[in-house]
DNA sequence: CGGAATCCAATGGGATACTG
DNA sequence: CAGTATCCCATTGGATTCCG
């Protein structure tokens, strides 16, 4: 752990960034980025309406946002169709796609860790003390 | 990947839940959490106020909750020594420390991407229009 | 020291209604 | 269809104070 000295001293400074990966946290573990970004890459490009359907509980204003969140940070692109009706579709970009092994080994850890976590929860609300 | 079927047929009535990480997320990137276990991985065993100092930004109140939670997830263990003054001690538990790879390719991910979604934001601020 | 209690401000997100 | 606009509530988190 040679070389960590100035990353130490960072954080004294700005302490949050403490965590290497507070960054990455922030723009791919946001609220509903995951779901969204999950159902682009596993159904491909998909329609608005189409993605609020798949996700089920989002509402259309929140879907905007983080939309217009992940297109902003690269992970997503929109293409606008001058129609009438219109039509807009969103595709996970390469960028995007490249989460995706980070997906497979979260998704692999919840597999093999997920009851642990419920079987502490477990013990600890069977303590009456707290 | 057999034995899937039936979480995937939950994602169809409980969407929220169509993407198989969202569990992990809600477990392990809560706010404040990635900061916490990263210090305790890399810092080891500490005490309440060190965990303060290390951390920076975060109120006691607020690093209270989350290591409540994350000792009722099995992710940290408190000990407390009925000494005066009281000494109360964290440790990260070998599940906490299971998620160590997970950090290590987000830390990675982080590393090669990082300046990407920069660039993507930059780019998607330039544009007058929005 | 290691919190708990209280109060308060900001934010996020849901519900609803409306529009190009 | 693909949003936007508005209202509103619940949760989060900061600041402060106090206690065993």
């Amino acid at each position: 752990m040679a070389g960590d000295a100035d990353r130490v001293a960072d954080a004294a400074t700005d302490p949050e960034l403490a965590c290497p990966t507070s960054a990455v946290v922030d723009i791919v573990f946001s609220r509903w980025t995951t779901p969204i970004l999950w159902t682009l890459h596993t159904h491909g490009r998909q329609r608005f309406v189409e993605l609020e359907r798949l996700i089920g509980t989002i509402t259309p204003k929140v879907l905007t946002q983080r939309l217009r969140q992940l297109e902003r940070d690269g992970m997503v692109v929109r293409t606008y169709h001058p129609e009438v009706p219109p039509r807009v579709e969103y595709e996970i970009t390469e960028l995007g796609r490249s989460l995706a092994p980070l997906f497979a080994h979260l998704a692999e850890w919840a597999s093999g860790n997920l009851d642990k976590v419920e079987r502490a929860r477990h013990d600890y609300d069977a303590v009456p003390s707290r």
